[in-house]
DNA sequence: CACTGTGAATTCCTTCACAGCG
DNA sequence: CGCTGTGAAGGAATTCACAGTG
C-alpha cells in the first residue's frame, strides 16, 4: 500500500478493533470477516477493512482476519504491547473508581501512582497505590511515567497540567470540564460526562 | 438563513459552548466574540460562528455573542431548559461517583433514580436517592424519566438495555464497554475510558 | 470599524465497486 | 468462490474570504 496519512477517526478506532480482537481470543475464534466483526461493533464493513489496512494488509482473502496476529498487530500500532504506565491526579470519588476499573489493565495500562492534594487522603491506600502529596510530583520523571489521568475539579486543572508538563508527560486523559492549554508535544484527550449526556435531549 | 442539515458534529460541541457561555455569564461578561471565545476552547473562530448560525444569528455585528441570552439559546436547543430525569443503572464504584458529580446538576440533569442487582445494595443510599432493585426497573415507566446512564459490566449491559427500551428511554449514556443494540428511535452515546487512553501511545 | 453570518473552496472521512488473491 | 485491499467517487465537516451590518 502506498503512504497516506492516517486519519484521526481511524486512530480512534483502533481500541475498539483490539478490545474486540481480544474477546474473540478468549472466545477461541480463529478468524473473523469484515462484514461479521461490523455486525459486532455496529459499523460498516468496508469502514473496517479501510483502516485496518492503513496498517498492513493483516486479513486473508475468502477468510477474514486472523485473530490472534490481528490482535497482536493492533497492540503493537497502538504501543500497547508493552505496559504503559499512568499517573492519576485525584482521588475522589471518580479518581477512585478509576484506580480500581480492570478496563485500563486490560489494554495493559498500569496506574503507577496517585496524586492528590487534600491532606486527609495523603498517604491512604487506593488498591496497590499510596496517594501522595501533589506538591511532590516532579518524583514521577524518575519513574518512567509518560501518561497521565486528570480527575480532579476543571479550576484546579489548568496549574497541575503546567506541572505534569515539566514531568514528561505526553499524553493526558483528562476528566475535567475544560479545556487545557499544553504545548503541542502533549496529546489531550478531554471527556466531560455531563457533556456528553448534555447532546441527547436534542435528539428526543 | 437557509435550511442545511445540522452536522452531528455541531451538535456535540453545543453543550461545549454552553458551559462557556454560564460560566462567562458567572464572571459577569456581557459579551464575547467568536475569537475570544475560540481562544478560550482551543478552537477556530470560524467554527464557532458557523456552529452558532445553524440556530440562528445570536451575535450581534462588530460587538460579539451578548453572553445572557446566547446561554439561553443554547439552553433551549438542547432541552435543557427544563429538567431533564435521568435513571442511573449501576451502583458500583463509578456509578456512585456519577450519581455525586456535580456537573449534571449543572447541565440541568437530575439523577432520578438509581438501579443495581446486588442485594448488597439495594436498600442503600446514595445521595438522594435509594438504590432499587433492577428487577423492578419498569416502575420509571410512571416517572417521566426519558434518559438512562449505564455504569454496569459490559456483559450485563444488553440484557438491561433491552428493558430500558421498553420503558420510553430515548437516550443513553453507555460507560460499559461494548456496543448496544438498540431500536433506532433510542440515541446511544458509548464512552469507554479505556479506549479513550488506548490512543494516547501511539502519539508518544 | 470590528465584528458576525455565510456561500464557496478546501480538506477530511466514508462508502463504493471491483480487481486481486488464497 | 468469498473474502480482502484499495483507488475513485461521494459526502460531510471545516476553513476561507468577504459581504453585510449594528
Amino acid at each position: 500500500m502506498n503512504y497516506q496519512k492516517i486519519p484521526d477517526e481511524t486512530i480512534k478506532r483502533m481500541p475498539m478493533y483490539l478490545r474486540a480482537f481480544s474477546m474473540l481470543k478468549t472466545e477461541n475464534r480463529d478468524s473473523i470477516s469484515s462484514s461479521q466483526l461490523a455486525e459486532r461493533l455496529g459499523m460498516s464493513p468496508p469502514q473496517i477493512r479501510k483502516d485496518l489496512s492503513y496498517f498492513g494488509a493483516f486479513g486473508t482473502r475468502g477468510v477474514g482476519y486472523p485473530v490472534a496476529s490481528t490482535a497482536d498487530q493492533i497492540r503493537g500500532i497502538l504501543k500497547l504491547d508493552v505496559t504503559q504506565k499512568a499517573v492519576l491526579v485525584g482521588a475522589g470519588r471518580l479518581g477512585a473508581a478509576i484506580a480500581e476499573y480492570p478496563g485500563f489493565a486490560s489494554f495493559g495500562f498500569d496506574i503507577a501512582a496517585i496524586f492528590d492534594n487534600d491532606p486527609s487522603k495523603i498517604g491512604t491506600k487506593i488498591g496497590k497505590n499510596v496517594v501522595e502529596d501533589i506538591a511532590k510530583i516532579d518524583t514521577i520523571k524518575s519513574r518512567d511515567i509518560h501518561l497521565a489521568i486528570l480527575a480532579i475539579p476543571a479550576d484546579a486543572a489548568q496549574p497541575v497540567v503546567d506541572g505534569l508538563a515539566d514531568c514528561c508527560i505526553k499524553g493526558i486523559l483528562n476528566l475535567s470540564a475544560c479545556h487545557l492549554a499544553v504545548p503541542k508535544s502533549i496529546k489531550v484527550v478531554t471527556i466531560d460526562l455531563a457533556m456528553e449526556l448534555g447532546t441527547l435531549p436534542y435528539y428526543m
